[in-house]
DNA sequence: CCCCGCTATGATACCCGTAACATACATAAT
DNA sequence: ATTATGTATGTTACGGGTATCATAGCGGGG
């Protein structure tokens, strides 16, 4: 009661109000009953009789209240909030993940908070950093590589943590993904079993990337198990704004440094499909003259002619699967960390087909 | 005093921390200051003497201090939140939007939070409600079609909002975008002017979404505006799983329907691209034969052969400037409430440039 | 020497919910 | 009739910060 009449007096001096709409303590005074009523008619309507529901219900129409839940995050300790850091969104490869990712934790009636990172380990640190600040349920991390400092921060603070696109190291918590060495080195290997000898490998910078380290492993791996050599690796440095003319100079680069090249693998299909356009424009043959693979599966390397082999990627699955690790953790707190392997395949089309040895 | 004695009282009773980490109090408490000293470092370094900065600012640091941005929302009445709400991230359209948006916006120490509609209305009400609930500084809605629910939440909020895709029509608060009806009426009178007689319209459904509806308007009038006429309109009924091969079963819908036409405009180059691809599988020569047309220059248009004759629209740009209309609304919260018209262009390549006539 | 104004810091109240416990009845069990 | 068992609602005390106003110390002008 005296709470109430606290309300109605704050209401009648015209306090105005800072924030937007009206509190639960309005929507109570107007239903006649205290905040933690209307506060159990919106989290445990059963415990409330219905008459009263109903009072509230109508009292909470009339007045369009809308809850505040960073109020009722900061005493439950939970805000319903996935963070997750990717590098970019220009090309649909982690979009997919994000799709996947929200997919699932949406059922769940959780949010997702985005950010991306451009690839840099440090603009993620300062993102962990912030987004720590806002108390996420959970985090979604690209790939393996995190500065020393994130790492920390992350183990300290005990928030559920998923690392996707690998799965052989050691995770900060829980991890899903599949074996970039293995996938560059099933690729390799089918390059040669196609009868190509002289294979070039174009990687992203492994400097900040372990996936480009492993796959670069896989690769020369395959090439020296084969007892072939490997001509010196290109490797592209870029930042989030990739394109496919950046595969089209790699691959003038490569064959200029290396001209009997037979072969090239590129390790996104964005740069695969710049090297096919490139090869059109300057009359070399795919396959038959150079094969072309890229590493992905995006829809550019279906729509190109010819038609890219390419590691397919279980991007939109690791998202879901990222989702439901977290959502396993959030449900029991003592869950184990688990890793998971999704796998990969080899997508054999066009561009690496040879039909003349 | 007294608080920072009960402070550490409640830390030697050993009260089990719910959320993360240490409090501001527990810093104040080892640095010797009140909290409103240390919140002060981290909001207002300059109004601290530089001696008992250093001081609380290594207080921060020993304790692995990371500050509950909730509970500073609270007061302060802002989020540093923007929501944004997509129809989809399955293709590069509404994430480029994003990422321009994310470019603007972080800079501004904002972040970003995203939701995914999948072109449903009703479903982007719900979403709505629930980003509502986080007391967003600012929203980014796609297109101007939603609920009446939804637009007079969202009135009665008062939170900035900008909507995008579009620029003629009465938005609910800023809008930014282009106009539809003109884009689709230049390429239809682009198709027109290369000699195209018998010119299709293959479109999304216009039922919740205004950008269909103005497309076909502009088709229509520059269809009749040459004294032609209009085959009817193929529609087709998608949700966010848009691929090619619905672009190549509405090619096959139309020539049945329409055997007689000489060109088809896709509502979207992933329709288009897959027209082209099934094309070239049945034999039918484009751009000759048929002539082919998207919207939206995504990047397989560039990729596939013949390359895709498109509509661009300014999809990086639509997110830079909805950031900087919100922020411009953040820091002067009278701006007026701002509608831009950021154009399009035709981007004509192989697939509609008909050689013989 | 007094008052002014500025700087640095503190005290207090409050933001808007929810957890945890208390209370008031009503009904069921003994 | 008495106690146990529920059901429906209220009371109280925070959660972890920030706005706001108060206060102490200090140099300068008259």
């Amino acid at each position: 009661m005296a709470e109430k009449d606290r309300d109605v007096l704050t209401r009648e001096e015209g306090a105005v109000r800072r924030g937007f709409g009206p509190t639960m303590a309005e929507v109570a005074a107007l239903a006649g009953v205290t905040k933690m009523t209307v506060s159990r008619v919106l989290r445990q309507p059963q415990k409330v009789n219905p008459d009263t529901r109903e009072r509230v219900s109508s009292a909470m129409a009339s007045l369009g209240y809308v809850p505040n839940r960073l109020a009722g995050s900061l005493t439950s300790g939970a805000t319903g909030l996935i963070a997750a850091i990717v590098p970019t969104l220009r090309h649909s490869i982690f979009a997919d993940v994000l799709e996947g990712l929200s997919d699932v934790i949406s059922d769940a009636g959780l949010d997702l908070f985005v950010s991306f990172s451009s690839y840099r380990t440090d603009v993620e640190e300062g993102q962990i950093h912030s987004i720590l600040e806002r108390r996420p349920d959970g985090l979604v991390l690209t790939g393996l590589t995190h500065t020393i400092a994130s790492r920390e921060i992350l183990r300290s603070f005990g928030v559920p943590v998923v690392e996707t696109w690998e799965t052989s190291e050691a995770p900060i918590d829980m991890m899903v993904g599949f074996s970039n060495r293995d996938a560059a080195h099933a690729m390799t290997s089918e390059l040669i079993r196609a009868g190509y000898r002289r294979i070039a490998f174009v990687n992203g910078s492994p400097r900040n990337n372990e996936r480009a380290r492993l796959r670069a492993e896989g690769y020369l791996t395959a090439i020296a198990e084969a007892g072939l050599s490997a001509p010196p690796i290109h490797v592209v440095e870029h930042d989030a704004d990739i394109g496919p003319e950046i595969g089209g100079r790699a691959l003038m680069a490569v064959r200029q440094q290396t001209p009997d090249v037979d072969a090239i693998f590129f390790t996104s299909d964005i740069f695969a499909v710049g090297a096919i356009l490139a090869c059109r424009e300057l009359g070399i043959g795919v396959p038959d003259q150079i094969g072309i693979a890229g590493f992905h599966d995006l829809e550019i390397g279906r729509v190109v002619s010819p038609t890219l082999t390419t590691v397919h990627v279980p991007a939109i699955e690791m998202g879901r699967k990222a989702g439901h690790m977290l959502l396993g953790r959030l449900s029991n707190a003592s869950a184990s960390p688990g890793r998971h392997d999704l796998g990969f395949s080899l997508v054999l089309r066009e561009s690496a087909r040879r039909t003349k040895g």
